[in-house]
RNA sequence: GACCCCGUAGCUCAACCGGAUAGAGCAUCGGAUUUCUAAUCCGACGGUUACAGGUUCGAGUCCUGUCGGGGUCGCCA
């Protein structure tokens, strides 16, 4: 039950009456009618801007409009006023019984309360981390990986049909050099001095252990085998390798996809072509010559002429190369016939979550998604800013070159897996983030993780004292409601009634870090409540000598506990039932 | 030079498809502890939402331009 989309169609139910009596005309566009809380509580509990977004279509005064809907809202179930306020707002007042009956609904639902069936079913697909199998997961990785696997989880509780998945980059240059820098450590394997790892190889220590397993699997087979020989071999082999490495990244991080996708076998089942035909047959490829890019020339530019896709027609600034040199695709068309391929497996909304260093790459494959799916499939890329490591506010200074850049392992190692999702989701996805090594070990506000955990274990810890207090109070009890009648405990029951629509709008607009300021909030509130209890004696959860006081706070704590516990899962973050 | 992201309190950041008086934390100052865990809470201070225009009943949010920070820029992914 979602409170606001209930009383959205209550007041839907009103234009519509209004209409049938002819006071409003027919046909009036309805998308824009919103209820929210409002942000001074003075206004109510639920308003809507209803009369202000339909006075000009109607032809009527704002005020008067809503002087209209708010006479038939009067009568609405749960409704105790309806006022008109400011420009043509008509603000709700709901009967106390109706936050009453959603803290029940809380409690009957439980785990599930919260999921929504806006998704309809509807099949979507989020790609995210597939980082390139040339190495162990970094931090780098960590922040797609959890804003990915979130949005994932917040979709599949909104009634989506999520498809989880992760693009395998094996066809490219990269592995190429990646065969070779673990040839260099099968050769070291085999007792060869190999010396300093030359610049532009992988010089990692993770792939000691590859040279070694080559080694015990071919012996000197490759040693004097010209590359064209081995390095087909090795690159496979070692792609599995990385793959390993990368999938129990992943797992150690609480990750799982459903489906893992080799660019490679892509090219090899001539899928990439097929793509391609489908684009030649309308005539979005031709052999043309870019222009240099304004400004800043590269050195070494020539014209040259390449096969290209008609980015233009679907509003890219350039046309994009297919094709490299030697005849091989680029990155970008197997991405073309990787994206059809989503699409044909059933999928008509797509998101993939990159990095920040790929934003230029964004407006070519929305560009040739829709072209190569004729306008059915929708992509929404999603962009990770990066995630500067920091200790007591200084910058950590990491190098891939010098091999001292922090993996994902020691990072979870380090801090724990929780705090390390948790804060991946304080900021906006397209912001900066911060983490700091000093600060999220603290235990203190400021760490917002330790904070909205302490409130989950205190509602353990309040369980627990009344299990002493009260042995023959269980969960099962028949709390009687209507006893929270002090304003804080109505208006915690109130913040834990915007849960849905808060589930719902991070869905809606794909930002999961919205779960950790609802929760950083929600936890705030019930600080504030627990502390009350100490000042005023009356304001406790257990109250001595009155057991269904007792039982009916006992039922505001567990439905706080269910929504914090609800958000933290949502968020791949095990709720603790203690703290010290 | 072009494109993308960002610019909000001293600092780090929120602000729900455009809503009413822009909110938190930190820092500063002042309070609350015979505890259902004070690892917490309450209060005060703090703003021309970078700047200039525009759209509209209404703009931090949308559009145009300027300035500043970051990212990217023809066969890397």
């Amino acid at each position: 039950m979602n409170i606001f989309s209930q009383y959205r169609d209550e007041i839907i139910a009103a234009v519509n009456g209004l209409v049938a009596q002819s006071a409003l005309p027919a046909g009036l566009d309805l998308s824009r009618v919103a209820v929210d809380p409002p942000r001074d509580p003075s206004h109510g509990d639920l308003s809507s801007n209803a009369a202000m977004v339909l006075a000009k279509p109607a032809g009527m005064r704002p005020r008067d409009l809503a002087a209209l809907i708010a006479a038939r809202l009067e009568s609405a179930n749960g409704v105790a006023a309806a006022e008109i306020a400011g420009p043509g707002f008509i603000n709700l007042r709901l009967d106390a019984a109706v936050w009453r009956r959603c803290l029940g609904d809380i409690l009957a639902k439980g785990a599930a309360y919260g999921d929504s069936r806006v998704g309809n079913g509807k099949q979507i697909n989020v790609e995210f981390v597939s980082a390139n199998p040339t190495g162990p997961l970094h931090v780098g990785h960590a922040r797609g990986a959890v804003f990915g696997d979130v949005l994932a989880a917040l979709l599949d509780k909104s009634g989506y049909r999520v498809v989880r998945e992760y693009y395998i980059n094996d066809a490219g240059e990269q592995v190429d050099v990646l065969a070779r820098s673990a040839y260099l450590r099968y050769r070291e394997a085999l007792g060869h001095a190999i010396g300093e790892i030359p610049n532009g190889l992988y010089p990692g220590d993770y792939l000691r252990p590859v040279g070694k397993a080559l080694a015990a699997k071919f012996g000197d087979r490759w040693l004097d085998a010209p590359q064209s020989e081995w390095l087909p071999v090795l690159r496979a082999f070692t792609i599995d390798a990385m793959m390993d490495l990368i999938r129990a990244d992943l797992a150690a991080f609480g990750i799982h996809h459903d489906v893992f996708i080799s660019e490679r076998s892509l090219v090899e089942d001539g899928r990439v072509d097929a793509a391609l035909e489908m684009l030649a047959a309308r005539d979005l490829i031709y052999r043309g010559t870019l222009a240099p890019p304004k400004g800043k020339r590269p050195d070494d530019w020539e014209p040259r002429e390449q096969t290209l896709f008609r980015a233009t027609a679907f509003g890219d600034e350039v046309d994009r190369p297919l094709q490299k040199s030697d005849g091989s695709w680029t990155y970008f068309a197997s991405d073309i016939a990787y994206h059809l391929d989503k699409y044909q497996r059933g999928s008509v909304k797509l998101i993939d979550v990159w990095g920040a260093d790929h934003g230029g790459y964004i407006q070519r494959l929305k560009a040739a998604t829709e072209a190569v799916t004729e306008g059915k499939a929708a992509l929404d890329v999603k962009i990770c800013q990066i995630v500067r490591l920091m200790d007591k506010g200084e910058p950590i200074k990491m190098s891939k070159r010098a091999g001292n850049f922090v993996t994902l392992r020691e990072l979870i190692d380090e801090v724990g897996l929780g705090v390390v999702r948790f804060i991946m989701l304080t900021r906006s996805n397209d912001a900066p983030l911060d983490f700091d090594f000093t600060k999220v070990a603290e235990q203190s506000r400021d760490n917002p993780v330790f904070y909205v955990q302490y409130a989950h274990a205190r509602c353990h810890s309040v369980a627990r004292m009344a299990a002493d207090a009260f042995p023959e109070i269980t969960n099962g009890d028949a709390a009687d409601l209507d006893l929270l009648r002090d304003p804080a405990e109505v208006s915690l029951i109130k913040l834990l009634a915007q849960y849905p629509r808060v589930i719902e709008a991070a869905a809606k607009s794909h930002e999961p870090h919205r779960i950790a300021y609802y929760l950083y909030d929600l936890a705030a509130a019930f600080h504030g409540l627990w502390t009350k209890g100490r000042e005023h004696a009356g304001l406790r959860f257990i109250v001595d000598d009155n057991r269904p006081l007792t039982a009916s706070r006992l039922a505001l704590v567990r439905g706080v506990r269910i929504v914090i516990a609800s958000g933290l899962n949502l968020m791949g973050v095990v709720p603790v039932e203690e703290l010290r």
